[in-house]
DNA sequence: TAGATTGTTAATCGATTAACAATC
DNA sequence: TAGATTGTTAATCGATTAACAATC
């Protein structure tokens, strides 16, 4: 699909770019260079303009790159445009903030189902969205057409229910269990965890 | 203060293989090697035993690693052993639900405090920890000895907190506001953008 | 034209990995 | 001794960045 394979560390950084512009937008600027772009963001300006040119050229030579039609091509280039249904799984803690964050659910992504295993929690609904007997999974994912998951639910019932997911044809799972899942190559994980990131912290403050 | 320079991937994994190693125990494994830790968490073997060459000689040639050893020697390079304070700015959703969190204050990290700068919430007590006036700040750091933040606070209000508590002292930050801000160089901060995760997620989604 | 800044090449830097002597 | 696996070197791979022609 693509010509040239785009390196990892491009794809990480694209939304930072993109959050960035955003923001330099709310503040009424309409032109940015690769040189102020950088400063903001603590990046090297040659990475930008080469990061950026994996996708196409979106800038003007003697000018930089005009705000409003970059927010446009990078968000084209993140696929924000395309509106994607989302599940939670786990209505926990973390779950029920997650549903209840404004922002979270926000944009491209909305939040259209949720689910646990604990018949307290079933039938409730939390911000208008209906929590759901596990066992519906199947189900109410081909009824909402859904192709996108949140985890949060225990480590020790992460796996089970990515291997449910999977086997349901979610296309994207974002996990916030505090463990290793795997899942087959086709479906695209990605894993937040916050007492990996603690522990991230705790090297820095130990070896400094 | 070390004499090698460690390369920053490598301090990004040691806490992946932390949580690895951690759940090998609990399965009652007693020995593991680098092709077996490697197979598990999806990284080269020679990946795992240059990591962790770095900090010492942590194996036995035709053996492996010992976990039980292993798992201490790492504890001490992460600085797991120290216990740290930590307090909450910020007591909307996402703050809440990490303060009941249980997980998220535990092991070294103890969440001893939460601030917030609403009149509604300051006074209440969530999970036994109070919630102070924002302004009582630097008071509560001194006197209960703080170290870390964690910052939930919405975007527009991120880069003045985490002003106040560069201000107060705090060493290391974990920043939950979808926003870039910045900190003196003396001071850890790590980003956790959860929007970010999913604009990153999107791209996969889109492009593959 | 002069100044600014992109897109792109090529050099540099750094991280990953294959290979193997050391050794359990 | 034979087999396994580490620690470490050196080769490979890939990402970052300096430099500059193109061009607004």
């Amino acid at each position: 699909m693509k010509k040239e394979k785009i390196p990892q560390p491009t794809i990480e950084r694209l939304p930072i770019y993109y959050r960035c512009i955003l923001q330099m937008k709310a503040e009424g600027i309409r032109t940015v260079s690769s040189e102020e772009l950088g400063r903001r963001i603590g990046v090297n300006s040659a990475q930008i303009r080469k990061d950026l040119t994996y996708f196409g050229e979106f800038g003007r030579r003697g000018i930089g790159y005009e705000i409003e039609s970059l927010i446009e091509d990078i968000m084209r280039i993140l696929g924000v445009t395309q509106e994607r249904r989302m599940l939670i799984v786990g209505v926990g803690n973390l779950g029920t903030a997650l549903l209840r964050h404004r922002g979270f659910s926000k944009e491209q992504f909305h939040i259209v189902a949720a689910f646990d295993s604990d018949p307290e929690k079933i039938g409730q609904e939390i911000e208008e969205i209906s929590v759901y007997d596990l066992r519906l999974l199947d189900t109410i994912i081909k009824e909402k057409d859904i192709e996108v998951a949140v985890v949060t639910v225990p480590a020790k019932d992460a796996q089970r229910v990515v291997n449910q997911l999977v086997g349901c044809d979610i296309k994207g799972i974002l996990n916030f269990a505090p463990t290793q899942v795997t899942v087959p190559e086709n479906i695209k994980l990605r894993n937040v965890d916050l007492g990996v990131e603690l522990l991230r912290l705790s090297y820095h403050l130990t070896n400094s």
